[in-house]
DNA sequence: CTCTCTGCAAAGCATTTGCACATTG
DNA sequence: CAATGTGCAAATGCTTTGCAGAGAG
């Protein structure tokens, strides 16, 4: 029940180790943006009967270790991710593509920004939308 | 029935100016971030019989033209705001006050960057969280 | 053996939609 | 008057939650 040292975080929490936490972990291990109705599909595969609640409080849990990012877009459904690295996304609006991308000057930019304001334990989200190639040729 | 040109906007499209929409209009033209809800609640000041069906097709049509611009992050409800000039949200986590604040580089590095991945048609939404200096200190 | 998790099903919001009537241009 | 817009209320998604039994440590 390896998860790549992931579940490392979680027992080092009062958070138990379930087979249910594992294969939500493990479902994210591919670094896509999936859903919750997504995770849920791709976890009832080897743990068929897993509930769509219990992905939810996982993934809540997950994230408040930060272990797992949520990010979401206009009017759609949540989108969750394994918090490997610091990136930003690029969101094709017609297919819903989403690709991660480095933008390393937007934290600093950010941090002036919320410095002038006061605000401190900053998180930056830089969401870039518009037409992928593929979508552009239909 | 002027809501400082505004209006011309939907004038020169098929969709007729109702009271509806100029009442909706006018609520988001001191600039703040509202969500429906609170259009509704606005609105319905000084034209008590609105829906808020009536204002979720109203601001998707608005957002069609370009009147209005929508945002939302992590699991809240959406806001919508009068589409007056480019900027970015810098967002208390706690108390939910939504500052408007300018980045202008930050545009270029999301075209260099979409660019690179062959996106066009791109738009730019930089949302960076924290706690505001009212929060701290509580 | 205790405390945390889970499945289930119901509840809760935010948002959308079908329909018959009202209004705009 | 014709076409679009509106109110109402029901429907739809996504997400959260209460509870009683199952499982982890």
């Amino acid at each position: 029940m390896d998860v790549k040292g992931v579940d490392a975080g979680l027992l080092q929490t009062r958070y138990r180790l379930t087979k249910q936490r594992a294969a939500i972990l493990r479902a994210l291990e591919d670094g896509s943006h999936l859903s919750a109705e997504t995770i849920h599909e791709r976890v009832r595969v080897n743990l068929p009967g897993v509930s769509l609640g219990t992905i939810y409080r996982t993934l809540d849990i997950l994230r408040g270790i930060g272990l797992v990012q949520m990010f979401s877009h206009a009017g759609t459904a949540a989108r969750y991710e394994a918090a490997l690295d610091k990136h930003h996304h690029l969101v094709c609006e017609k297919c819903g593509t989403i690709l991660n991308v480095q933008a390393p000057e937007v934290a600093s930019i950010a941090s002036t920004i919320a410095g002038a304001y006061r605000y401190t334990g900053i998180d930056t989200a830089l969401t870039i939308t518009g037409l992928c190639p593929d979508c552009i040729a239909v």
